[in-house]
DNA sequence: GTGAAAGCGCTAACAT
DNA sequence: ATGTTAGCGCTTTCAC
């Protein structure tokens, strides 16, 4: 039922407020006896700043918002423990927010923080429209985006080449001698999804080898729109040789959609996805697939934000690219 | 670069400061006209409130901590959902905090999110002694633990039937004919870990079947301890007939060993497991276990804390005892 | 090296 | 129905 506050700490230090500030901050000089006499008192007392308070002066929460658009894929739970483990050296906090894919959210979400006066935000954006993002960088709380863009900000940005992995995996499909490959999107109004099709499609043209309408699916990153679309593609009875899932959930859903259809991986149907699977070690088989490193931008998101507070620096929006890579196993069958 | 406030507001709708708190609190009686005049004027300037200075004036943040020993385990994740849906909807936000099952790192984390102000504390510890926690009860932090038991600790809580369930996995592989039963724990300093073993040795002692030093290995609940321990035992060269694992984690590091020893489930050696790994439906053979809620425990976790939060109850704390089913899968064979 | 005092932006008790 | 004002717990400027 305590709370101790710097005024008590003060009367029994028999000191003043403002030199139980100065050695709780230890940024002005203050005597060495003084110091013991309120380091004392502060024990005796069981005293603990009020950061409110404090928040309150400084203008600053120690606090960070991160919003994800769906906390059940592995991927972005990635992204947050790389953030946590470098913001939370540096005494912030994380405030996590998972938007479920919805824009309407994201924006209520967005206020909130804002309200709460988090020092920063960082973003995996449901959409690639968001003119609220906006509004936060007016009023002065750093925006860093992760994963997916946005149109028209100018703000750091941590991606992964969506484009260049898509176009190598379904290059490797092509190579294999694949031509009736089927896509399955993301939602397509958020930049990943967009990124991915176009990479599939620029190697396609390149090959020149036709993408068949048929062959499109319009998925929404989750596991049940991928089943539902494939289930319904094999049963009209035209079947790709190949098929490209852009993202991990979406890869799960294929994969139980396929199993149900009694159709053999890879030896009656090949599948390729973006973004690894969970337990991927312990599935027959081991899908190929384009490997994105979540920990690793989540933490560059975190060194990004720690140094743009730290430096309070008016430097250029970073662009960080990383590069994905191709890992090859058992899910596609040459033909 | 704004940073408007309630009394600019004030000015420009020409009333009181006070006039603009109560519109915006909507607490007390304000006439048509003059609320309109202040609505405005916070349109016009694009206001928001500071609630930074109103958590200092309230002594309140809504701002719920929730402590997880592991981030990559989904079972927390799945806690963490449950209790966000729960509480975002109330206007909370949730600062998550990972201790990595590492004590010292608890307590910093408690400590910190003690100086934040937080509301209330969910936590799921990384031990079955924290002295700490008290601290912040003490301090009127209301706490509520999930999943994981603290000594000496009056406070709600919310735990699987770990005894009952891990008694009723070891009862089925003892129906099923095994005796030479391995069990791979978790830290024992973990009160799920205690209670699952316990639950364990009570089943073998009612079927009075012995149990085996050799056949009690010592895990953390990390997949990679499990998959150390039960390569060890296997190259010993004395074998069990089924293994039982106290965690998801360490179920899928026993997958992986038997896999490379060459150690067919069941037909080898028959495997199960407190708590669903991940992508079982992939994964063959599906795993005989006992299935948690995490969801459920999280939503549960979030409820009792708006109640207490909002009714400031000194109700008696709670215990929730979650049911655990057994779920039967293909990977125990008949012996 | 230390103290007095202003003030961060809001809420709420007290006036009117 | 509305205004005035004290004060939440701290930091920091200005004196000394």
């Amino acid at each position: 039922m305590s709370n101790v506050t710097i005024k008590e700490v003060a009367e029994k230090a028999g000191v003043s407020i403002a030199t139980v500030s100065r050695v709780l901050n230890n940024n002005y000089p203050v005597s060495d006896i003084t110091r013991k006499k309120v380091l004392e008192a502060i024990k005796e007392l069981n005293f603990q700043p009020n950061n409110i308070a404090r928040s309150l002066r400084k203008n600053t929460t120690y606090l960070i918002g991160v919003v994800i658009p769906d906390s059940s894929n592995p991927f972005f739970i990635d992204i947050i423990r790389g953030v946590d483990k470098i913001i939370s050296e540096e005494g912030y906090s994380l405030i996590l927010a998972d938007t479920e894919e919805d824009m309407e959210k994201e924006v209520n979400v967005l206020k909130k923080l804002s309200e709460k006066r988090v020092d920063a935000v960082i973003l995996a954006s449901s959409g690639s429209k968001n003119e609220y993002v906006k509004e936060l960088i007016k009023r002065n709380i750093p925006v860093i985006l992760i994963d997916r863009k946005i149109e028209g900000i100018e703000t750091d940005l941590i991606v992964s080449d969506n484009y260049g992995g898509a176009y190598n995996l379904t290059k490797f499909l092509i190579e294999n001698g694949h031509r009736d490959i089927c896509i399955v999107n993301g939602n397509l109004e958020v930049s990943t999804a967009v990124e991915r099709f176009e990479g599939f499609k620029a190697a396609m043209h390149d090959y020149s080898i036709p993408v068949y309408k048929e062959f499109i699916l319009y998925g929404d990153f989750s596991e049940v729109k991928a089943y539902e679309e494939i289930k319904r593609m094999i049963q009209k009875g035209k079947l790709p040789t190949a098929i490209f899932t852009a993202n991990n959930r979406m890869a799960e859903g294929a994969m139980v959609a396929l199993q149900e259809e009694r159709l053999q991986i890879p030896d009656d149907i090949s599948l390729v996805t973006f973004e690894e699977i969970r337990n991927q070690r312990l599935i027959r088989p081991k899908l190929t697939y384009i490997k994105q490193d979540g920990y690793s931008m989540g933490q560059k998101a975190g060194e990004l934000v720690i140094n743009k507070l730290k430096n309070n620096s008016k430097i250029m929006p970073k662009e960080i690219i990383f590069v994905c890579t191709l890992v090859i196993n058992e899910s596609v069958r040459k033909v």
